[in-house]
DNA sequence: AAGTATGTTGAATCAGCCC
DNA sequence: GGGGCTGATTCAACATACT
């Protein structure tokens, strides 16, 4: 056999489009639309807020403050903005794989518009993420209270998906040990990060900083998966994607924008494999039959299990479940049992004793894992 | 002035709107529009949720979590929800004076729908405010982010209203002096402000923090003012309108709340005017994660950590886990595993070297955090 | 009395795999 | 695709009991 079936698998077919790490010029809509189906595993989205300013703003030293007025923020009506808004979900959820996820970030212009035509499409909210902007524009007025946050949704394909990508125990990690909120603290994209064009204005009048980027992607995206921006701007999505090892694909119309998005990708430097690997818990870790335990030698038929407290003694029967009372079953729906609880960790619960000495079966279960590891069973 | 039972239940004669200070028995629509026009300063309305819990959850200890399940919180459909949220919000809106604003708190279950209902009505939105909650219940599946805050909106009637109250400078004071932003730090409501009954069961699910809504009306409310609660509840916002000294009219459907809350509010005794500004708490040390160096550029990734004596080293992960060997976790966990300890506080074991010079991370850590006392966004 | 250990609880849309 | 089994998963406050 020369061709093997995952080398047969991975050759695109020959009308697919190579789309990967590429910007495709032209309307979202329109661009989407052309993109294979179920295609990517993540969507990141920045679209126009619809900011709806009256005059100009001055500040109060009757400087102007450099508004949105671009274009293409701009919406005749609500109604407007909804059917443009329904238009890209719809077929940016065509292009979403089935266990994909979607992110949109806006303010309160735009992001409860974008929110309810979410639900009303199918796709189930996740989270609402919080930004909170560390140094946001202070309110010029004092009429209000000071905008210092932008707020992102995030959603998977279906109600019914369960198997999104969501690196709980990564991000667990690097919050200290705690789980990671909804509310986020970044700063603004300033300084050096900030794209300026040759006379030093800023390029793009929304750019997202790449550390918030950079945790999204942390977050629900593996190395290799495919990341969509539909409104890619200069590319903050992708210069994050390959720095972080994922693939990246942008749809702009401005082409001023798109040049300044591959100037700027193609300086980035992908990160060396081993900083990318993602923490993993015991969720990842493989599966051991309570009976691997017994045939590995470690424990006997015959052998009785207790709980840490002495309180339930169970027996161990050959074919890897075990007794107590009349009741024969796993570990886990005994040890429920005899707790009079719906569930149980038979792993944790139950332990052997050597000697005066209790050791819980994970332990022995863990000894197994070693092994497999060692035999090259478990990659 | 003292409030007796029977005076807070009357009805208003609707020749003679008389109506401040009571709770209305009945539905909040039909109750709004039996009501005078233009007749309230400010509404505080926290709707049903919609949630849409599925089956049962249990924490990891196998307790089962208490769950929102109140038949007023279900509806068929995302649009029964809406036409439910539609009809209050409009009966409010005409209840509403023309200078008022309206406060709606929701979560990412119905927010959304909120927000854009308010939009097609009419409203004018002058804020999103997130409560940040510093003690919210704990992701127990790890499936999703920690979900940590709640969104308040707050809208003027009509979007060229512009004669709105806004206490800015009273705001600005009660926060060290600089603006007050839109995200706010509470505990949730607990311990002896949460109303039980003689079980010692909690008396409402969903019974709201008094500090919250202290810090809404000492926002958009003048001392004298009318604030309508159309979903009254146990009566947080009767409580904390007569001790600022604002006026309420509170409608409830359910007799058990009404009485607990008028029990509730007459105990209440009114503040001082002196003493009306709002505390403001800040946490001791703001938790940073080690993700948030990263971020921040203090630390790049594929960096290496040592300890004091340079006998570990370990490498820095892009997503804020560090490794040492094949072990990918926490600075916390892997700098106890290199120990052979059970537990290991990271921000002290671990050290990034510049020029010879070995610099504990937690040395980095306070330089974040003196970044974010400067930027005012600790609390 | 002061500190330590244990238990309880909160607006929650909270599984993955194999057969 | 449905049914059934495995076995992974929590943070900050507050309350209570005990040392």
């Amino acid at each position: 056999m020369a061709l093997s079936r995952s080398a047969l698998m991975k050759r695109p077919p020959a009308s697919a489009p190579v789309f990967k790490d590429r910007i495709l010029m032209g309307h979202c809509v329109s661009q989407m639309e052309a993109l294979p189906e179920a295609s990517v595993d993540v969507i990141f989205a920045d679209p126009p807020y619809n900011l709806q300013l009256g005059g100009d703003l001055h500040r109060p030293d009757q400087s102007k403050v450099d508004a949105v007025d671009d274009a293409w923020d701009q919406f005749e009506s609500f109604q407007a903005y909804d059917a443009f808004t329904r238009a890209w979900l719809l077929a940016a959820r065509r292009v979403l794989k089935p266990n994909g996820t979607i992110w949109v970030i806006g303010s309160y212009h735009n992001i409860f518009r974008v929110g309810a035509s979410l639900q009303d499409l199918g796709y189930w909210i996740l989270n609402d993420v919080v930004w909170r902007k560390s140094n946001p524009m202070p309110n010029f007025r004092g009429r209000r209270f000071q905008n210092a946050h932008e707020t992102m949704i995030w959603a998977s394909r279906d109600q019914n998906a369960k198997g999104y990508t969501f690196n709980y125990d990564s991000m667990k990690a690097a919050n200290d040990d705690v789980q990671m909120r909804s509310d986020w603290l970044f700063p603004i994209c300033t300084g050096g990060e900030r794209l300026k064009d040759k006379a030093g204005q800023k390029l793009h009048p929304t750019q997202k900083p790449e550390a918030l980027i950079a945790r999204v992607l942390l977050a629900s995206t593996k190395p290799g998966d495919v990341v969509l921006d539909p409104f890619f701007g200069t590319g903050t999505t992708g210069a994050v994607a390959r720095r972080l090892g994922r693939h990246f694909v942008g749809i702009e119309r401005d082409p001023a924008y798109i040049a300044a998005a591959e100037q700027r990708i193609a300086a980035v430097e992908r990160l060396p494999e081993e900083s990318l690997l993602i923490a993993t818990g015991k969720r990842a870790e493989p599966r051991v039959p309570f009976a691997s335990l017994i045939e590995a030698g470690l424990i006997a038929p015959g052998a009785r299990l207790t709980d840490a407290g002495r309180r339930h003694v169970a027996q161990v029967r050959a074919d890897g479940t075990v007794a107590v009372g009349g009741e024969v079953a796993s570990i886990h729906r005994v040890g429920a049992k005899v707790q009079g609880l719906s569930a149980c960790n038979g792993w944790t619960f139950w332990h052997v004793e050597a000697e005066g000495v209790l050791t819980p079966i994970d332990e022995l279960r863990r000894l197994v894992r070693e092994k497999m590891a060692l035999r090259g069973v478990v990659s």
